[in-house]
DNA sequence: TTGAAAGCGCTACCAA
DNA sequence: TTGGTAGCGCTTTCAA
């Protein structure tokens, strides 16, 4: 590996200048400069990042904090984020936290230690102590806080949406599954709905889901139909546990949707393929993603940032676990 | 920050006593690395991984770079490099090539200037020019090559399994689903599946398909069913493609598996939570992962490397879109 | 417009 | 057993 020496020697001027030329700081003549990038092609020299970072205490990277990489909605958002953040010429580095606050604060560290110049975190941990005595800026994706920027889908509306379409189909007695009550967004959710079954005056019945992973999701789906046999119409905490509740409908021949609509949330990418295809409310996973870059990049470069706190709209994605509108069961 | 300074003079010694005491090189007294200790504990000292790594050349840092990070495969990849990486108290860092050589090059650059200490490349680039000129130890996961360490499933015994399954249950007429022919891995399961049929000597016929990604599946299983809309089996070339096929085959009205069986590849998450949840053959992606893990560690540590491209087996999931053994059809 | 030199935080050599 | 110090590759004063 070339380094700045050997660029300097070749060029026969002094590091500082080839520095100088490098950063377009301070003055260069233009043929001095015209020197050094040649010499730059010809030993092939690219600036060693972690002796940059040791001066500047930062670097071009950027962390990316996912909870559940297994959770096809967080690649999705890692698809924005790493658009965005590639567009502005700067890296990423993924950490998976594995829904462990250990594992959190591991990856904050080694984001620290090797001189990220910005996180952005999408876990799911309340306890957000360790990004506080952080020195670069933080933004939280898919999830709400007040006192840090923060992008997030509007979950109350996605919760109310989810009830308006349910009922307008017909559904009389609809189950509203309780995502992890630690998890803001899931609380959003369901308080959305609750909200809208009260205006709109519906039976209802609750069932709590103890998290978002696929293991679980059977189970819940299980014990869904023994407690409420007779609910026409579920609205799950996610898309993977509304497959894990239409596979269990259809193995317990319950026709779907005429004798039970099931809405799902998020959008991921199975749920087109699952058959019947799901209907489920939107989260718009990879501008999610991007936007939370965008926000990060201004405020690394200092600028003004008008809006910290983003939410984006969810929508409606019309499958085929819901019935026709107007068809009314 | 405090650094190795600050820690020094707190417990009255040298930088140089210090810098022993932390990395347990040379000698110190017992009382002087108490008093070390405790001014560590006292300043929550951390040391500055980047000073270390510019001295060093190297880190503790781990680069893994994935294909395609929305292929459900590669996340349950990388849980297992994880946790084998975490118990060796190394770090991860996750790039996703999505499979774009440039991006892949940009990720390897990342990794090498940011000093990491190995990498792992999941990634289906033939040209695996980039690694050539790495000062350090790189393992290639779930891909076969002679040249470079590497970690794999056995594909050509599970294509084989695959028609075997299929044949004693009673498909007549075998459609196999070729995977992008640039792949590697697709090829050896293509390849197995062939061999078996040529030696059961079955009616067969194979479709192109031009990738494993979600977009394209849907695609490829309309077309499949114009083109053999008689055929009995089908062996697509992963679970995701498997999942379109289920879906298309429903929707046109086919009895699975009465019908028509179908077998996927991976055994994702979701292969359970389709209906008829989808039999497959399984990779054991975590279990790749952890050894390829364990290899690269290996090698870093110096450790004599008595087997270098490492096969695992593959194993057939009978689920529901087989027909019981016996049951020919 | 350029270069010499200090220093970012750490490790390792050599002398004490 | 300990400490002084050079140096990893870079950036940035400050003087020329």
């Amino acid at each position: 590996m070339a380094t700045i020496r050997d660029v300097a020697k070749r060029a026969g001027v002094s590091v500082a200048t080839v520095s100088r030329a490098l950063n377009d700081k301070g003055y260069v003549h233009e043929d001095t400069r015209k020197l050094i990038h040649d010499a730059i092609q010809q030993l092939n020299y690219r600036p060693n990042e972690v002796a940059r970072s040791l001066y500047n205490k930062k670097s071009r990277l950027i962390g990316l904090l996912l909870p559940d990489i297994r959770n096809p909605f967080f690649p999705e958002l890692a698809r924005g984020v790493e658009d965005e953040i590639q567009a502005h010429d700067f890296r990423l580095m993924i950490g998976n936290a594995d829904e462990k606050p250990e594992k959190e604060s591991e990856y904050v560290h080694t984001f620290k230690q090797n001189h990220v110049t910005g996180i952005i975190s999408a876990t799911s941990n309340k306890d957000i102590s360790f990004y506080d005595e952080l020195s670069f800026p933080v933004v939280f994706l898919d999830r709400t806080t007040d006192q840090h920027p923060s992008v997030y889908a509007d979950g109350v509306d996605g919760g109310k949406m989810a009830v308006r379409e349910l009922v307008r189909r017909g559904s009389k007695r609809i189950t509203l599954l309780r995502g992890p009550v630690e998890l803001k967004t899931a609380q959003d959710r369901f308080k959305g709905a609750i909200d809208e079954i009260c205006t709109l005056n519906v039976e209802f019945n609750v069932m709590n889901t103890s998290s978002f992973a696929f293991e679980d999701a059977e189970e819940s789906a299980r014990e869904l139909f023994e407690r409420y046999p007779d609910t026409d119409g579920i609205i799950a905490s996610n898309d993977i546990v509304a497959a894990a509740i239409l596979h269990e409908a259809l193995r317990t021949g319950k026709g779907i949707p005429e004798d039970l609509q099931i809405i799902g949330f998020d959008d991921i990418p199975l749920s087109k393929l699952l058959y019947p295809s799901l209907s489920t409310i939107r989260q718009p996973a990879y501008e999610m993603g991007r936007e939370a870059a965008g926000l990060l990049i201004k405020m690394i470069q200092g600028k003004a940032v008008e809006q910290k706190n983003i939410k984006l709209p969810v929508t409606f994605i019309e499958r085929q676990t819901t019935r026709k509108d107007g068809n009314n069961g």
